[in-house]
DNA sequence: GATTGGCACTCACAGGAGCAGAGTGCCGAT
DNA sequence: ATCGGCACTCTGCTCCTGTGAGTGCCAATC
């Protein structure tokens, strides 16, 4: 009972059921795959899979499905690279390139993936700790009331107001925000409270407080949770027939909805480099244990300042999913880049 | 055979209907409330109720469901109004007031519909158009590029680049933001490329071509459809049990993820004052035939500047969603303000 | 030792029959 | 106008059975 040919009998079993989307038995992968063996061979290999734990039986009588663990061998030594299509890959560009501001590119990121792989697709912004800064500005808003807009490099907005005791006049207000700006330039994020601190030491007074000001609402922002968000994109193709969930779609439309717990997800897959597969109970949200969640970073030059990726049943199509986000990424990188 | 009592019979059976989710029987109607007849009398009323398109039979041994034009009339002139508890209008407000800015507003509001009303949240953002310009920016990137920054008195933040021949001075761009803001202060922002416009005359040369470089990319923002944005809430809500969608979810999830669509109707209802509702068919949408959607404008000081609401099925409990879309854009409103 | 054909066994599932229950429409009486 | 009674309809449930797919095991073969 040869190794190898077993690991193909994994192989024609994922393919087989991520095409039909019924367990399979061994009479048709003989049928169906160039095995060169009987069907009571292949139960013998059926067998010494199971017991492994590669694949199930949903019922005594019925074919073998496989396990999370047998994704996992599928995706990790025996999934094939399926590149898109060239026009493929050119609609892809252009329809990203087309986008009007960075909210319009990440929309459209997610309608691409969404589309492509007809699975949800998750999108997140560019991380503002991670992003550098473009601008910073101060706007006096009513009485005594500031508002703080930071821009970052990558198209960002966030803006924030800070109540002040005085509205500084105009000259102060613009001395302020070019010592801020040439403090702050080419800094990430991150790095802004810091740079902040040295540029108020050799401030006084007012100034300085609105510095400091400034300063705290920055690292704030960062400290948010919620300066990371998330957009999603084809929710309607869960309820797709075929997919799995059809009769269970609760539990996954709700992990969806827990953008916090999810972003821990991401934040988690945004360690590993490359593409990033969780399956089924890896992703270890309960919501998720009949889904799959493949993910890759993008950003200008290789730095990852952002994850997209596509969320569908564990019993997917791996490498159309992979090739999909990762093209798509791609792209995105060299729209954000400069 | 009084009209009264058949419009009584009429909101028996929808109230029946919505809370049981089942048919009502002409027994049962007797049994639950005071008709003060007995149930050969209601079926005499119902089969007149049935004649008139009111109710429905879904099968010919079953009970009797409202069929649109019922709900309809029950919203019309039969619903009581069912106002909220002060502990929940204490809580909607102080769940608002904790927001930091205003996507954080946003998202308050739409998860506190989704969740007192157990259905899908839709919240607008504020309309640019409709909002008065609370500051416009501009700050140079990169070598030709000058980035235009619109802040609205709604705290919208909106942004876009230009590209310009030669990037002007620091003086130059201090002259014309200053005057672009002179120009633009208490405007509407639709009113925006006009005021614009008058502001150019009295300049000559590239300031002048900036102003107007201005107008334009203003112009051309306020005219995409996408300056409309919305949010949802709650979309898992539409999975549970008795939601009447369950099998027939698809549809529903396409129609709300047509966020155009589903702006055009938003746009039309609007244009009603008060509460408004979409029973079923009205709502013009072929995915959400067997949903209702009830909606209502915010804004401060009765200026209606967007529009919050809820997405159900059309057997959901109208009193309730009415009064609950109606505090929460009440108390957002009163955030909002100034 | 690996492979194979044969065979008995297990189950899920579809189809059909039968039954109970809910609800209606109609009719004649009040 | 209202009501009680009654025959009739139809859905939904349960029970039953037959069928087919698929397995595991065993003895024979390469």
């Amino acid at each position: 009972m040869s190794e190898e040919r077993r690991l193909e009998v994994l192989r024609a079993i994922v393919e087989d059921y991520v095409s039909t989307r019924e367990p399979v038995g061994s009479r048709v992968l003989t049928e169906r795959h160039r095995l060169g063996v009987s069907p009571a061979t292949i139960r013998n290999d059926m067998a010494a899979l199971e017991d492994e734990g590669y694949i199930a039986q949903p019922h005594t009588s019925a074919g073998r499905i496989p396990t999370d663990k047998g994704y996992r061998l599928f995706v990790d030594r025996l999934a094939q690279a399926k590149p898109l299509s060239s026009p493929q890959r050119r609609a892809i560009e252009r329809f990203l390139s087309e986008a009007v501001d960075l909210d319009d590119v990440i929309a459209r990121a997610g309608r691409l993936i969404a589309q492509l792989t007809g699975q949800v697709a998750v999108v997140q912004y560019p991380s503002l700790r991670r992003s550098g800064l473009r601008h910073l500005e101060l706007v006096p808003v009513g009485g005594r009331r500031l508002l703080v807009v930071i821009i970052t490099d990558t198209g960002r907005v966030e803006q924030r107001t800070i109540d002040v005791t005085a509205l500084p006049d105009e000259a102060t207000l613009a001395e302020v925000r070019a010592r801020i700006n040439v403090a702050a330039s080419g800094r990430r994020l991150a790095q802004l409270p810091g740079a902040f601190a040295e540029a108020s030491a050799s401030l006084t007074g007012a100034d300085r407080d609105l510095v400091q000001a400034v300063a705290a609402i920055v690292a704030e922002t960062l400290a948010q949770e919620s300066e990371e968000r998330l957009v999603l994109a084809g929710a309607a193709n869960l309820a797709r027939a075929g997919m799995r969930f059809e009769h269970a779609l609760r539990p996954v439309l709700e992990a969806l909805e827990e953008q916090v717990v999810l972003l821990g997800l991401l934040t988690e897959m945004a360690a590993e480099s490359g593409v990033s597969v969780r399956i089924g109970h890896e992703t270890q949200l309960a919501g998720l244990v009949d889904a799959s969640v493949v993910t890759t970073g993008y950003g200008a030059d290789g730095d990852t300042i952002a994850l997209v990726g596509s969320i569908g049943p564990t019993r997917m199509d791996y490498p159309a999913t992979i090739a999909t986000v990762r093209a798509v990424a791609r792209y995105l990188s060299r729209v954000l880049g400069p």
